[in-house]
DNA sequence: TTCTTGTATATTGTATACAATATTCATTGC
DNA sequence: GCAATGAATATTGTATACAATATACAAGAA
């Protein structure tokens, strides 16, 4: 008989936790710069240290998590650099995967995504707002699954997480989805155009934009300090 | 009184653990799809199982190694497709790093560098080899210095300890030392020259070639099958 | 008060213990 | 002989124990 794969959740404690503490600093529960205590997590999440202490480990090979010996392990803390490294490494990897992804994109995926644009063509207010994530999302996903490099998809799905970290406030939630889908759009439609040199420059000038965006907010909420929480 | 920082080795068990594994997996001690027992690493390097496991983890983080659920971790198997992939993203990271270094370099480690192109100019034989070793890495390593990007210098590391590692077995030393040194000395001279464009193309170029090769021996060594040790 | 200094407490880094799952290997049946 | 089965063994994933270090706080000196 066919091995039927009953697949039940192969995913381990040190992955949940993980995923948990991503998601808590991804959402902005921590803060950046803020203690992340071992034995605190490990009884928020109802598990021993060692699994925390394995995913803060991973954490801190991402970048997310500073570990000082002997002192624990801290949310990153962030400054106007960092936003600015971040930004430009991104720059750097998302113009490389969308090149290699261009032309490698099926048909059908390509369908999809223009009625996820319909759709937020369509929708108003909150729902624009939703749609735009979502096609945000997939459009983001589109790269990394059609860039055909493995170790890159890896890179790409860290500094996703770190640009996501980085957000850490915005106001005004509908302009940027405007800003963002006006943005994407026109890189979609060079991508599906083949046109490669204008998608490069459109996707170059879309992540300058969001860096600068992000640096002024920064600016706002925090002249004359050096980090948050650094 | 200012501090005086009398620097007593902070290193902690893990990360000595981490670098030994390192050393073990880049000299080819342990090849390509062998199996990593923490048993057998830890009374190997005396230590107990938790700071192995902690070293394997991180090691998979960085690509060298595979953890599979509940049967341990392997070093990682290497396929064309992995050596391929690896080198495209090489590219893609070092080019992008060596235009931020250019016109970074301080006047005093270009003439360090300089002087180490003139040791290997004299050097022949087993010399020019330890020659040409020192004035790679040293290039690697001011590119690295002067990139200016913290995230980037950690990915960097990463590709070249990859790098290293699927360099399995290389027949002609001396051969593989003078194209290399003939093909690093030219960028070299791009990059001083402050000649972005003749500098990209020659480290394309390079690392082209350096793909080939590899894929060549590759090939030489295991025709027919699949993937190393997979 | 403010700055030391010392002690109690808390937290980390590492070792060990233990349960759950893989692997090994001998035995059985074909 | 070879595949299937199952007990014995080994290894992993997680929890806990323990020693070393850092932090917090209280008491005393300047």
């Amino acid at each position: 008989m066919k091995d039927i794969d009953f697949e039940l959740d192969q995913s381990s404690f040190s992955d949940r936790v993980y995923n948990a503490i991503l998601e808590l600093l991804i959402n902005h529960r921590i803060k950046p710069g803020e203690k992340l205590s071992e034995e605190g997590l490990a009884s928020l999440l109802q598990v021993s240290r060692t699994p925390v202490r394995e995913a803060l480990k991973r954490l801190a090979s991402d970048g997310l998590v500073v570990f000082y010996p002997r002192r624990g392990a801290y949310a990153k803390g962030i400054s106007p650099q960092d936003i600015t490294e971040l930004y430009e490494l991104r720059r750097c990897l998302e113009v490389f995967a969308a090149r290699r992804a261009v032309g490698n994109i099926p048909e059908k995926q390509i369908k999809r995504i223009n009625l996820m644009i319909e759709s937020c063509h369509l929708a108003d207010g909150g729902d624009f707002i939703e749609a735009e994530l979502l096609f945000d999302r997939e459009i983001h996903k589109t790269i990394n699954t059609y860039c055909n490099n493995t170790r890159l998809k890896e890179m790409l799905v860290n500094v996703d997480h770190l640009a996501k970290f980085m957000r850490i406030l915005h106001f005004d939630r509908e302009e940027l989805a405007r800003e963002n889908f006006a943005e994407h759009e026109n890189i979609w439609r060079a991508m599906i155009a083949r046109d490669e040199t204008l998608m490069i420059r459109l996707l170059e000038e879309h992540l300058d934009n969001r860096k600068k965006c992000l640096l002024d907010h920064f600016h706002m909420m925090y002249s004359g300090e050096e980090a948050v929480h650094s």
